[in-house]
DNA sequence: TTCCAACTGTTTTTT
DNA sequence: ACAGTTGGAA
């Protein structure tokens, strides 16, 4: 074994890396380099020969940590990753399922459903079933559907003592047979699914837990009841499960995870020892002192105190301001002189509770010149003419899509309306047929019933003509035969819409260029792993290394992620801890994890803020500082004073006080609150402003036309 | 089919 | 406050 490769690894974490063939709980707390541990563990075992590439098996849960395992692998062994089982639960319990569609009764080429894709299934069969959507909103069961699916329960095994439960019972039961029907499969599914084939298949089951005899996985306290399931039964008596996690960072209960899990296994897996790794190498000692401060105040914890042989570095900086607007203006202070001090705009986060609080913060950021980015908010291969696009190419793939059928029939619009489908879907439910077959019956009569034919005659050509082209191609061809260019062409607002999809082209150049190695390009294969790398991963939304500018986005969104120095915003009662969390079982400890989780992203300084008055559903609220604020040592913090109250006093009272920075860009002539007259309107004043250089519009209240946004390039706006 | 007014629900989110 | 959705009228 060359010393390489466990070089530089603290007792702890050559211990864990090092770990026989058994089974073992790694508590590693934030910053302990618990990715490093998973990967060397990885690269040890098949460096000492004590395992083979094909026989590891390694989980995660986003797409990002995923590939940074493969990487990190890459680097350290010199082997082709690619034939590794290293992915996460959707990914890997994907690959399964397509390898033995035929055994887990899926058509080859099934469908994958995104959380909306599911939403639009849920209503269309409550539709289709007559029944009322008030008195079962489709949100709810969708989430009843998950929930049970999560807990490794089918609709039939579900205890259902009343009437309405009962109802939702035979509405899932009814969800799954149109699944069935369409030949598509949503998230959960996926893995329970994959979880009853190696249940019901003692063959495949005996295949794998032969060949996977070593099971790692990281985040192990963000695993649902079904993951647990899963790896238990994919482990078998014999592997060695090697499970990574924190209990202090769990804060995805509210979505099903279930730190219980590691209880469970601790006892399920005969672990005989739990490995803590607590020296952290990220944040100065104040942090942590805070961050352990912080979090003893749970009850229920595994129990960890995180320590650093760093000094204690700087006192963390609380501030109270005035109100929200307050506290942001002292952010963008606060931003400008760290960058003067040097510090990257990128190595800067702002953290809050909610998105919604985002809103302010930008604009206090826009107004100073600073450049931002803000993490969250819609991913590529979820925009509306993405969607339309994929459902194109679903229909091409499967035409008992019905899903994709609904979405593209009368999209473009060719004279398809409400009235039309709905014979059309009438007709399929007395033939028990898809929509598409139905349609191919040829009885709708009249105009309707032409162009339905004509849809058909062109979906079957797209198919046709498809089955001979590369993927790319394929994409470029649909886009434009199906009227999708034209329509986004003629919309005024259409201009993005199709740089979005020239943009979906060249994604599909990319994934062909990444995946044509290892696969024959047939094309309708391509086509269908296309599809399915557009459901998985449906595009960028955690934060990676951005351009330079400042780091906006919610707690959730930072966990996993670190910053020189960190703004956590809007520490208020109410809002952090978020008042829903109050009537939650374990509410208020998922909440103080999410604060722990917060302060172990700063390295270096970290800044506490809250506002004494904050607009919230559009009323003026007051609040008090968050209790989370008053569990930490007072000798760790520093009081910022706020701005000289005689410059306070002198500012006008005014929505938007005149002299503050450039709307547009710096030392531009416009600003908001600045007064300004336009040939066609007449007087009015600036009141908002987005975009930069030729994209810059301004929003102007105009006295006598009421309020209008301008292109500032276009406009011939003059100051008054 | 298109447009606008009224209405609704606003914690966190990956796959 | 505000964005997203829905229902009705044109």
């Amino acid at each position: 074994m060359p010393p390489s490769l466990l070089h530089g690894l603290n007792p702890e974490q050559l211990a864990a890396v090092t770990l026989p063939h058994e089974s073992a709980l790694i508590l590693a707390g934030a910053g302990s380099g618990k990715t490093r541990v998973l990967t060397t563990r990885i690269a040890y075992l098949i460096q000492s020969g004590q395992s083979g590439p094909s026989n590891i098996f390694a989980v995660t849960f986003t797409n990002k940590a995923a590939k940074e395992m493969l990487t990190r692998i890459a680097a350290m062994l010199p082997i082709n990753t690619r034939g590794m089982w290293v992915g996460t639960f959707h990914g890997l319990a994907n690959r399964m399922l397509r390898a033995h569609h035929r055994e887990a009764g899926l058509q080859a080429l099934f469908q994958i459903l995104d959380s909306a894709d599911q939403l639009g299934a849920v209503k269309r069969l409550l539709k289709a079933l007559n029944i009322d959507a008030e008195k079962y909103p489709p949100k709810q069961l969708q989430h009843f559907i998950n929930g049970a699916k999560e807990q490794g329960l089918r609709a039939h095994m579900i205890e259902a003592f009343d009437p309405y439960t009962r109802r939702q019972q035979e509405l899932y039961a009814a969800y799954d047979e149109q699944c069935q029907r369409e030949g598509v499969v949503d998230f959960a599914e996926l893995l329970l699914r994959c979880y009853e084939l190696l249940q019901r298949d003692a063959h495949l089951r005996h295949h794998y837990q032969e060949r996977f005899s070593h099971v790692l996985v990281d985040e192990f306290q963000d695993t649902n009841q079904l993951q647990y399931l899963w790896l238990k039964l994919l482990a078998g008596e014999r592997a060695a499960v090697f499970a990574v996690g924190d209990d202090d960072q769990s804060i995805y209960a509210f979505r099903g995870a279930r730190v219980g899990n590691m209880a469970d296994f601790e006892r399920d897996f005969q672990v005989r020892q739990i490995i803590r790794l607590e020296q952290n190498y990220r944040s100065h000692g104040n942090i942590l002192d805070a961050a352990n401060a912080l979090i003893h105040h749970n009850q229920s914890r595994l129990g960890k105190n995180l320590w650093t042989a760093e000094g204690s570095g700087e006192p963390i900086r609380l501030f109270e301001a005035s109100s929200d607007f307050e506290e942001a203006a002292f952010i963008v202070d606060e931003a400008k002189a760290l960058q003067r001090e040097g510090v990257l705009l990128s190595n800067m986060a702002l953290l809050y509770r909610s998105n919604a609080q985002s809103r302010i913060l930008e604009h206090a950021l826009f107004n100073a010149g600073i450049p931002y980015r803000v993490y969250g908010g819609l991913r590529f291969f979820e925009r509306q003419e993405i969607k339309h696009a994929l459902a194109y190419l679903r229909l091409v793939a499967n035409p008992d899509d019905d899903g994709a059928m609904l979405r593209v029939i009368n999209f473009p619009t060719r004279g398809i309306g409400v009235r039309s489908l709905e014979q059309l879907q009438e007709i399929a439910r007395q033939e028990n047929l898809s929509l598409w077959r139905a349609a191919q019956l040829g009885r709708m009569g009249g105009k309707a019933g032409t162009s339905i034919s004509a849809f058909i005659a062109l979906i079957d050509a797209l198919r046709e003509t498809c089955s001979s082209l590369p993927l790319p191609e394929q994409i470029d061809h649909m886009l434009e035969h199906s009227g999708l260019v034209a329509h986004y062409k003629a919309e005024k607002e259409g201009a993005e819409r199709l740089e979005n999809l020239n943009e979906l082209i060249n994604a599909a150049a990319g994934f062909v260029l990444e995946h044509s190695a290892d696969q024959a390009d047939a094309s309708p294969d391509m086509l269908a792993a296309f599809l399915t790398h557009a459901s998985l991963e449906a595009g960028e939304h955690q934060a990676a290394a951005g351009q330079e500018a400042l780091q906006l986005m919610t707690v959730h969104a930072a966990k996993g992620l670190e910053f020189h120095a960190v703004f956590i915003s809007g520490l208020e009662e109410g809002l952090f801890p978020h008042e829903n969390a109050a009537q939650e079982r374990d509410g208020l400890e998922e909440e103080r994890r999410l604060m722990y989780v917060a302060i172990t992203r700063a390295r270096r300084r970290l800044y506490l803020s809250f506002a004494d008055s904050r607009m919230l559903h559009g009323q003026l609220r007051y609040g008090i500082a968050s209790r989370f604020l008053d569990e930490l040592p007072t000798a760790l913090l520093k009081r910022l004073n706020r701005a000289a109250p005689s410059r306070v006093a002198e500012e006008p009272v005014m929505p938007f006080s005149p002299g503050k920075r450039a709307a547009t860009e710096p030392g531009s002539a416009w600003h908001i609150g600045q007064a300004v007259t336009h040939p066609k309107f007449g007087p009015g004043i600036i009141i908002n402003s987005e975009g930069r250089g030729t994209d810059a519009r301004v929003q102007v209240s105009f006295s006598h036309s009421g309020v209008k946004w301008l292109a500032l390039e276009y406009a011939r706006l003059e100051a008054a």
